[in-house]
Formats: structure tokens, C-alpha cells, sequence
DNA sequence: ATTAAAAATCGACGTTTTATCGGATTTTTT
DNA sequence: AAAAAATCCGATAAAACGTCGATTTTTAAT
């Protein structure tokens, strides 16, 4: 897997898909999606199937822990407690703590990637599917508060640091916020200006939203809030001239 | 110091200064700059010449050694030994490792907040400040990139789970920047929007911008890249109607 | 200059948390 | 039902954090 700057500026290469704005457009975008969307799958597969309701409990009592302490704070001996299980048992599924950490909130995000994939199924139209993507990341966040607390203000960005499975699907999420900029620059309806530059400034508000509803609960209503930051960018940019 | 929300929306209070657009507002300005600029100061004062020197070096020490390794992989005993001091000296001066991690920025952040006072004396006007506030921002991150890895990478944003000295630096920032929307506004060059939604998008799209150059040194040229991100941003404000 | 008090430093040591290992137990395969 | 594989756990090692009292250095008073 290639390491590509996802959301930035001066790269070169389109994006993933290739072909835009010629021909079947929309086979390409399904297919994006769907190899996206099934990318996240842990390296371990567990045999026994005793094994992996195991996991699915360490999963879940890390979250829980994590959310509630935060991981500098938080115990691998009171995770596995919440688990159920004896420490060294955590051991053998997870090599270390920071291994935990980063594991958690992969099975969220594959989720949260087939739920856009159903959703968009039926939309056609680069600012149709922008809108819902980024209407349902903040969305997701609001139905998912712990795992969001633990993605936005714990592991997110400080997982670039590190090379780990998480950090790819990360860029993922990225890839495809870049992908639509450029289908909707091929589609005529944005300018013709740097796609990250513009993926930038959607993301990058969205995510001050998101940050400072799991902070303070404000904005009340997130999902509504979310909407409206992007559906402002929108209006503005489509109103901006090309140069 | 009462904990409000920075960067965010609902929120009816104005800002901090009070009285915009009725009556000396250059004056209000100046005063709400001086105050935040010289806030940040540590708690405890040391006595000696020796020890503030070693101060100095604990924090110099810690700089590199959290850039380097990260804060939790980094070790106590190393920043002692890169400081040329024993581990418990260290603890005489911070109590624990999230003590020093919380500290190290607070003096940069005192630094910038003091450039820009300075730089923003002889401008007048709410665009001319605003972009020159972002633009030293960027500017600031570029020629101290070990302390904006530290801070927009690993502390920023998990800062405000707790109460610590440094995250009202950081509220203070934010505070500036929707105290020069506000002064915007009055001023009828942008639209009468929410100003907190504004400032995300601003803050927002830049902090995206910084972090990307952070972890890709992409793009090259980050102070360029910054002015023209909140260039763009706005250009595209002006453009919007109020509705 | 002398010296007593205060401040700062450090090595030794106790505590907490992380991580490993070998064998017991359970499940699957043959 | 015996063998093999997978899973689990108690005991214990290893590592990092944090404390304390003795010692050195600085300050300030005589």
C-alpha cells in the first residue's frame, strides 16, 4: 500500500479511481467505494469461535475504558477485568496497548463505510453524495459518542505518526473526500481549483464541529450542525469564480 | 477564568471585550491583545539562577525527546538524561510526565501571541488582522515545527479533556479569532453569519493545511499555502449574502 | 569572611503497570 | 477417544513511574 497525502496540496496524481470524467463514470465510483469499503479486516484471523467473541469483548471494554480514561490513563489489567478475562489472555490477542488502541476504532469505521455505501447507492451527482457523506460522518460521530471521543480526540491525527492498519483506512476516509471534489469539478460544478485545497477546508470544518460537540455538547443538535457547515461551504464555493 | 466554548456555535455571549462597534473599538482591542498576550506565565516561580536554567533544559530536553519518540513512548529517564540531570530532579520541577507534556508548549504559545501583538500594531481593520493572525499562525507552526508537531499532533485537541494552564492558552486563541470575526461584522465587510461557525471553517481549514505539512511536508511551502487557504476562505465570505 | 537557613540535586529504593512464559484447560481434528 | 491445535491463566520478570532522605550548592544574615 502506497503512502499518498491524502487532503493536501501540489500532488500530482488524481486520485484512486482514474478515469473521471470519461466514460462510466459510475461503475468506477462503485467500484471505489467497494474496495474501500472492504479493506478494513484485522491481520489475526481468530479460529475458534469462542476466540472471537473473546475479542469482541476486549474490543468493547477497551472502548469503554479508553473513552472513560483516555489511553495514556488507562489500565490493560482494567480492561481485561472488563472483559472478563485475565490480563495475560488480553496479551495474546493484542501485542501491546498502543496496539489496542489502534485496533478499536477499525471495525467503526469499515461500518460506518458500508452504511455510506448502502446510502449512496442511490444517489447520483458529486454534491448529492458529498453532502451525504459528510452529513453522515457527523452523524455517525453523534450515534457513536465514545468511539468518536476516542477517534477525533485521542488517536486522530496522532495515528499518521505511526504506519499501522488504522492509519490506511484513515487515508481511506480521505480518498474518497477527494474523489468527489474531482467528480464534481469534472461534473461542472465546482471551479477548478486545487481539490485538497477544497477537501481541506470541508474536512477541516466539519472536524472543528465535530471536536467541539464531543467537548462541550455544542452545537445541541451536531447532525444539523454538520449539514449546515458543509452546505455553507458549498453555496460559497459554487458561487466562486475559476480565475 | 470561567471555561466557555471556543470556536463553536449557540453561543450568545459575544466575546470577551464587550463593547464592538459602539465607540472606541481600537482601544478595547489593544487592551483584550495585551491581557490574553501576557496570560500565560508558570505557576510557580523558581528562585535560583541554576534552577531556572534547568527548567529551561527540562523543557528543551522534553521538546526533542516528545518530537521525537512521541509523548507516550517517550520516557521520563531519557528527557532527564537529555536534560543532564537526574530523574528525580526532574520530578522536583513536574510531577508527573502529562505535567511536562502540558507545559513544554505554553512558552511558545506566550512567544507567538507576543509576535503577533507586535506585528499587528500598525494594522487597522479587521481583514488586514485576521489574515495576518493565520497567516503568522502558519508561519509560526513552519519555523517551530518540533512544538507544532507536539502541539497539533499529539496535544491539540486531546488538551481539552482536562483543565490545564494550557488549554485556556489555547481557548485564548480562539478567542482572538472570533473577536476579529465579530470586529468583522461590525465592520459590514462580512456578512452577519454566525461568527463561531465562521471561525471554524477559517481555523479549520488552516489547522488541516498544518497538519498535513507536519506529518508530509506537503505543501512545500507552508506559509504560502497558509495565506492563500485563509485568502480563499475569505474571498468566498465576502462573496456570501447574508440571506 | 563566617555560617545558618533555604533551595536544589541525586542515588537508592518502593510502587505501579506492562509484558512474558510455561503449563493447564478447552476445542477441534483425525 | 487420542492427538493436535487453540485458548486461557497464575506466577513472575521487566520496565517505567514516582518518593524519600542524605548531600551539595546557593542565598542571606551577622
Amino acid at each position: 500500500m502506497n503512502v499518498d497525502v491524502p487532503v493536501t496540496f501540489d500532488t500530482s496524481e488524481t486520485s484512486h479511481g482514474g478515469n473521471l470524467g470519461k466514460g462510466l463514470p459510475d461503475e468506477a465510483w462503485a467500484d471505489f467505494l467497494q474496495v474501500i469499503a472492504s479493506r478494513p479486516k484485522r491481520a489475526t484471523e481468530r479460529k475458534q469461535d469462542r476466540s472471537k467473541r473473546t475479542e469482541q469483548q476486549i474490543l468493547n471494554a477497551a472502548l469503554r475504558v479508553f473513552a472513560r480514561d483516555g489511553i495514556s490513563r488507562a489500565r490493560i489489567a482494567d480492561i481485561a477485568a472488563e472483559a472478563g478475562i485475565s490480563t495475560s489472555t488480553l496479551y495474546e490477542y493484542y501485542k501491546s496497548k498502543e496496539d489496542l488502541a489502534y485496533d478499536v476504532p477499525m471495525s467503526h469505521l469499515a461500518a460506518f463505510l458500508e452504511e455510506y455505501r448502502q446510502a449512496v447507492a442511490d444517489k447520483s451527482g458529486a454534491r448529492e453524495r458529498l453532502l451525504l457523506y459528510l452529513s453522515m460522518s457527523a452523524d455517525y460521530a453523534r450515534e457513536h459518542a465514545e468511539w468518536a471521543r476516542l477517534l477525533y480526540l485521542e488517536i486522530w491525527p496522532s495515528v499518521f505518526i505511526n504506519d499501522t492498519d488504522l492509519r490506511h483506512s484513515i487515508d481511506d476516509f480521505s480518498r474518497v473526500l477527494v474523489h468527489l471534489v474531482n467528480q464534481g469539478i469534472a461534473e461542472g460544478i465546482w471551479p477548478k481549483r486545487n481539490p485538497y485545497q477544497t477537501a481541506a477546508i470541508l474536512v477541516g470544518g466539519l472536524n472543528q464541529v465535530i471536536i467541539t460537540w464531543l467537548l462541550y455538547r455544542q452545537p445541541r443538535n451536531l447532525t444539523k450542525a454538520g449539514s449546515e457547515i458543509v452546505e455553507r461551504i458549498l453555496l460559497m464555493m459554487e458561487a466562486e469564480t475559476t480565475e
